[in-house]
DNA sequence: AATGAAAGCGGACCGTT
DNA sequence: AACGGTCCGCTTTCATT
């Protein structure tokens, strides 16, 4: 489990990833050595998964974001899954238990291009759309603490 | 809107955000200081939205996933706006049209832990809650291409 | 597992096209 | 808007604790 400095650094990290190691290390009150030694073991332990970056999808002209219930017809559940991954416009998506096996986010530059993707899947999935407004909580950690000092307020 | 090159950057970025911009320069075939200057206008531009990372949040003992779909009583949505974001399980949330109005991804470290943070909303909306199984799609950027190339398969 | 020292490489700032 | 050159600073390696 990560220690306390591991968290200080995956935080510093989730705010900015391209943080040098010499800024880390201050951040953290280590070496840059021990620093590039902590990541690599976070790296390896699975723990850091990725380095990435956010773009906003409007500047490529996704004017529309769509989450998406994909409730697949008997014996068509493979089917969809293989269909929603081979769709990019499907950027996410997890199959859940209930009777909506997938829950996806969807992105589309038009009303028209909804529909269009929507519609392959239609002979062979229920699907059910709510286009997304605003997005009050934008990605971010959950609480890092190993042991529970916050009483789960 | 970003050219070709910018989106090579991009796609650079999301593969990997730590990359140098040498690095960048070489997979671009530009200069690393005509790359530094891309970078920074496109974030200038916000297209570029944040360098961050992702971690594996079992390695914090968040052993489960949940979709939830949440709709408020009557008048209490701003106070379930509210409550979400100050949640620090929750996520991810989005704001979105029909009878849902939020969708939103919680990560708890058990069953009890889920019954808990629900409760704490079950007197102002109701909830319907799906756990995570699988993602078939992990986040990944919808096709950044200009024009549609790609007559929409 | 972390440190400091040293060497090698990358980034930032030039002036130029 | 991109380039090459230069200088400075960061990253990486290694020996040490």
């Amino acid at each position: 489990m990560p220690d306390e400095t591991d968290q200080i650094l995956i935080a510093a990290l989730m705010e900015d990833s391209r943080r040098s190691l010499k800024a880390l290390a201050q951040i953290s009150g280590l070496s840059s050595p021990s620093v590039a030694e902590r990541l690599r073991r976070l790296e390896e332990r699975g723990v850091l998964t990725a380095y990435t970056v956010t773009v906003d999808p409007k500047s490529f002209g996704y004017q529309l974001q769509a989450i998406v219930r994909i409730r697949p017809m008997p014996g068509r559940m493979h089917a969809i899954e293989r269909l929603i991954q081979a769709i990019p416009e499907f950027t996410e998506c997890d199959k859940v238990t209930g009777e909506d096996c997938f829950v996806a986010r969807l992105n589309v530059r038009s009303m028209e291009q909804l529909d269009a993707i929507l519609d392959k899947l239609s002979d062979q999935a229920e699907t059910n759309t709510s286009i997304v407004k605003t997005t009050p909580v934008k990605r971010r950690l959950p609480p890092l603490k190993h042991y529970a000092t916050t009483p789960e307020k």
